[in-house]
RNA sequence: GCGGACGUGGCGGAACUGGCAGACGCACCGGCUUUAGGAGCCGGCGCCGAGAGGCGUGGGGGUUCGAAUCCCCCCGUCCGCACCA
């Protein structure tokens, strides 16, 4: 039978193209029917959504891109997941905000601009249509109405409108700092563009630390919000970790050990040298400080005996880049040298030498430690290479081998705190210090403040002027924004055109009226990108940078999606920035976390080295849209892999997805040859169980769509085809009714995955658009089918497989178990010794 | 060194709370159809074995009627942090 009905199809495709799809005058052709699908999703606004929508909010943000050109892959992971949720959630009712913009500042646009003579706005602008087409060409849906650019003015005023806010609360400042200064590009740099080994990503120059005047934002003042609102979030455990380290909250105490005179004794006339350990507990066992070459007070503590051993380490550190004097290679040898200045330890009242050791690093705690090599490795390691004196003051256990001991039990040598435990001294020893007047409990954090400034052109202005009167000025809010302006030249100096700007450069003091100089440090960019996902809320208020009520309307972010890089930098800053907004009245009050949901897709390798344009190993999307379509490149992308994994470009299987898609076609489009014959009246067995699976697919989707399994999602659709296409061959033909609802309930849960063809089927199907369609429910007295497979063990191993009905129960269950062929063979007419019967799944015999 | 994730066929992976290991796809093999196939449809496909059967989720132990899944000890891979006192 099956040979007659493709035999009748041959005779009805007669077409002089040899290679002609089968199901005859409607072939699927992805590249028309997504060309038209796309314009009438833009055409007719399907997915914007406006502030007063009465469905239920639900917001859905990708991270919005940085302009490079047409899309890569990377992009169309991110943004094919981002567009199947937006699909899904407008399906099942929700009023979804889909947005999207661009982080148009930075530094490539400069970078072309000195190479090409192309302005930055040009390229920038540019790189934003191409990057916009490939979105749409990908099938993703935005509310583009709400559009965001960094570079816009109007988005530029509302970012410095929030700097002001922000100085006026004390929340930005400046101060002279340390920076990462390339020689070849002549600039400071992000610490993002200075590679792993210490060289400038660009130049691959050696980068140097300098110190520069900058500004900072004041994150370090909501460290602990910071940390203890990650409990808050739903995030992958992974992030939260790194921003947790990241943050790096250490109790102990802060204290001031007295600088000593000539014959040892605590000197009263001088400032103690203050130290912070977690360890005060360890105190007793204090056999030497070490201060940071960087310390203000080397000078000052070094006697003339040693000045100049201290004068030629410390110039020794100071040439050796960052990365090369923290590499941990021959850590157990500290470099260090001896100041021939002493302290006092307070616990003891002994005089104790001073050392400067490029492991005590200025920027954390107070610059300076006090060494404890009984308790602590690198202090063990500097003492036994300077011969300073170890002294335990943890008891360590008796099988205990190695040299400093870090875990708990008993003090010793420790005076009164001799027999506590850790934590107990630790407190105790804090008391003491504090009862004495030497110091008190403190928390430290490893989190720094927000170098935000940069040496740049292409970023958004800084809002300040100098003054050689009144000194450093906010710009008043009615003169923003402040753009940087067009007419100048980009040379390959690296010096921002900005400083040698006269136009921009001159401005007036707000506060006296003479002429002033304007800041010409721009914006790290991740300053911008810190509150787009606010703005999005309200794109249009010209009046503040959103409405309270908007953001309260959409914040936080019900599902943010983007790449795990960026796990701590932009994610901390965002958090920050509303957090701060937020107290600052701008942002609702309750508004504490951007992100409810963060989901990090995994990023796509190429021959095991990940795909970028520097590594010029692109595979270009366009290709494959040109060939196989969006929709199978769509579902290649969900299906290759658990979207948070990593994915080699090898293993994506385009021609099997574009394969599926096809058969889908064949399946769905009417007048198919497949489904020439249909029957009609009552129905079989086998059309009940095509109409429960179906049931069962819905059911399935819908779980695995909203727990992100799209791989396992993609799956299911292949094999629900599977099972059709048998259905449709078998000898009496399919049931209409029943193979309309299951190809029905087909396009509808592939609709997210695959838009066009969905769309495109729906239509020819039912005249209506499937995306606007509701979310199928599954009833769920469909879900089980009257018989299934039992499976019988005999000691844990499968012997034997049974019909059962699915509502057996448990006697029954044993009953047919036990008289089935196999298990009686091995009974031997004995008697089972245990029988566990899971109806109607299983029954295990054990003999 | 610390923290995290993970290890399943030739390959990517599936198996949600312990209950049929290998869904689905790729590759490969076979059949049908075809003047032709890099098209379409159907089927096969963990390993050993002629077979009954045995063995199988990095390795070794354990818990359990039953372990890819839980516990302990190793081995390996990837990612992040890396002298933070």
């Amino acid at each position: 039978m099956v040979a007659a009905r493709l035999v009748a199809s041959r005779a009805m495709s007669l077409t002089p193209d040899p290679f002609a799809d089968p199901a005859g005058p409607t072939r699927y052709d992805p590249q028309t029917i997504e060309a038209r699908w796309q314009q009438r999703w833009q055409d007719e606004g399907t997915y914007q959504v406006d502030n007063d929508d009465p469905r239920p909010p639900f917001y859905v943000l990708s991270m919005y891109p940085y302009p490079s050109g047409p899309a890569h892959m990377g992009h169309v992971r991110n943004y094919t997941m981002g567009d199947l949720l937006v699909r899904y959630r407008t399906m099942r009712g929700d009023g979804v905000l889909s947005p999207i913009g661009f982080d148009s500042f930075g530094l490539p646009a400069e970078n072309a601009a000195i190479q090409t003579g192309t302005h930055p706005r040009v390229h920038t602008e540019r790189n934003i249509e191409a990057l916009s087409a490939s979105l749409r060409r990908i099938g993703a849906v935005y509310d583009w109405r709400r559009m965001v650019k960094s570079h816009d003015p109007s988005y530029i005023r509302w970012t410095q409108w929030i700097f002001l806010k922000f100085y006026e609360a004390g929340l930005v400042y400046r101060d002279t700092a340390p920076v990462n200064w390339c020689p070849g590009c002549q600039t400071v740099l992000a610490n993002e563009q200075v590679l792993g080994d210490g060289t400038c990503e660009r130049s691959s120059d050696l980068v140097e630390r300098r110190d520069m005047e900058q500004w900072f934002y004041r994150i370090t003042a909501y460290a602990q919000e910071l940390l203890d609102d990650l409990d808050e979030v739903h995030w992958p455990e992974k992030v939260k970790v790194m921003q947790r380290h990241w943050i790096g909250r250490s109790e102990g105490a802060e204290f001031g050990l007295a600088i000593a005179d000539s014959a040892g004794n605590a000197r009263t006339d001088v400032e103690p040298l203050a130290v912070f350990t977690t360890r005060p507990d360890t105190s007793f066992g204090m056999t030497f400080a070490v201060i940071s070459p960087e310390h203000p007070r080397v000078d000052e503590l070094t006697t003339d005996a040693h000045r100049a051993e201290v004068e030629a380490f410390r110039s020794s550190v100071a040439g050796r880049s960052e990365i090369d004097r923290l590499s941990t290679e021959g850590a157990l040898d500290k470099r260090g040298v001896a100041t021939g200045g002493r302290v006092v330890n307070p616990f003891t009242g002994q005089a104790i030498p001073i050392f400067l050791a490029d492991y005590v690093l200025m920027t954390y705690g107070t610059g300076a430690i006090m060494a404890v090599p009984g308790e602590d490795q690198r202090d063990w390691d500097f003492a036994t290479v300077h011969g300073c004196d170890i002294i335990r003051t943890v008891q360590p256990p008796d099988d205990f081998e190695g040299e400093a001991y870090v875990g708990d039990g008993p003090a010793i040598n420790s005076s009164f705190l001799n027999g506590m435990k850790v934590t107990e001294a630790k407190a105790t020893a804090i008391t003491w210090l504090e009862e004495n007047g030497h110091g008190v409990g403190k928390v430290n954090y490893r989190l720094r403040d927000w170098l935000l400034s940069r040496q740049r052109y292409w970023g958004c202005p800084i809002p300040i002027v100098y003054c050689d009167d009144c000194g450093q000025q906010p710009v008043p809010e009615d003169q923003i924004p402040i753009e940087p302006p067009d007419d100048v030249e980009f040379m390959p100096t690296g010096r921002s055109p900005l400083t040698t700007h006269e136009g921009f450069l001159s401005a007036n003091c707000p506060s006296c009226g003479k002429s002033a100089r304007r800041e010409t440090d721009t914006m790290d960019t991740f300053v911008d990108s810190s509150w787009y996902f606010l703005r999005f809320a309200d794109p249009w208020n010209d009046q503040a940078p959103f409405s309270a009520d908007a953001a309260r309307r959409w914040l936080p972010v019900d599902q943010y999606i983007g790449g795990v890089e960026h796990a701590i930098l932009h994610l901390m800053y965002a958090r920050f920035f509303t957090k701060a907004l937020a107290d600052l009245g701008v942002a609702p009050q309750s508004l504490r976390e951007p992100f409810q949901r963060l989901f990090t897709q995994g990023m796509i390798r190429l021959g095991g080295s990940k795909m970028s344009k520097s590594k010029g190993n692109l595979v270009a999307p366009e290709d494959i849209l040109d060939k196989q379509g969006a929709d199978a490149l769509r579902l290649a992308h969900l299906q290759v892999k658990p979207p948070q994994e990593d994915v080699d470009w090898e293993d994506f299987g385009i021609d099997g997805c574009a394969k599926f898609l096809n058969r889908v076609w064949r399946l769905a489009v009417p007048g198919s040859d497949l489904t020439k014959v249909v029957r009609s009246g009552d129905e079989t067995e086998a059309d009940f169980n095509v109409d429960r699976a179906a049931h069962r697919l819905v059911a399935r989707i819908t779980d695995e769509y909203d727990r992100w399994s799209y791989n396992t999602a993609i799956a299911g659709f292949m094999e629900f085809t599977n099972m059709l296409y048998r259905y449709v061959q078998e000898e009496d033909g399919p049931h209409a009714e029943t193979l309309d609802s299951a190809v029905d309930a087909l396009l509808l849960v592939m609709a997210p995955a695959a838009p066009h063809l969905c769309a495109e089927l729906w239509e020819l199907r039912r005249g209506d658009q499937v995306h606007l369609e509701a979310w199928p429910a599954a009833d769920p007295s469909k879900l089980l089918d009257d018989n299934v497979t039992m499976v019988v063990q005999v000691n844990g191993k499968v012997r034997d497989r049974l019909e059962v009905p699915s509502d057996v129960d448990e006697a029954g269950a044993i009953e047919r178990a036990l008289a089935c062929e196999k298990v009686v063979a091995i009974l031997a007419g004995g008697e089972p010794r245990k029988v566990i019967a899971r109806p109607p799944k299983l029954v295990n015999v054990v003999v």
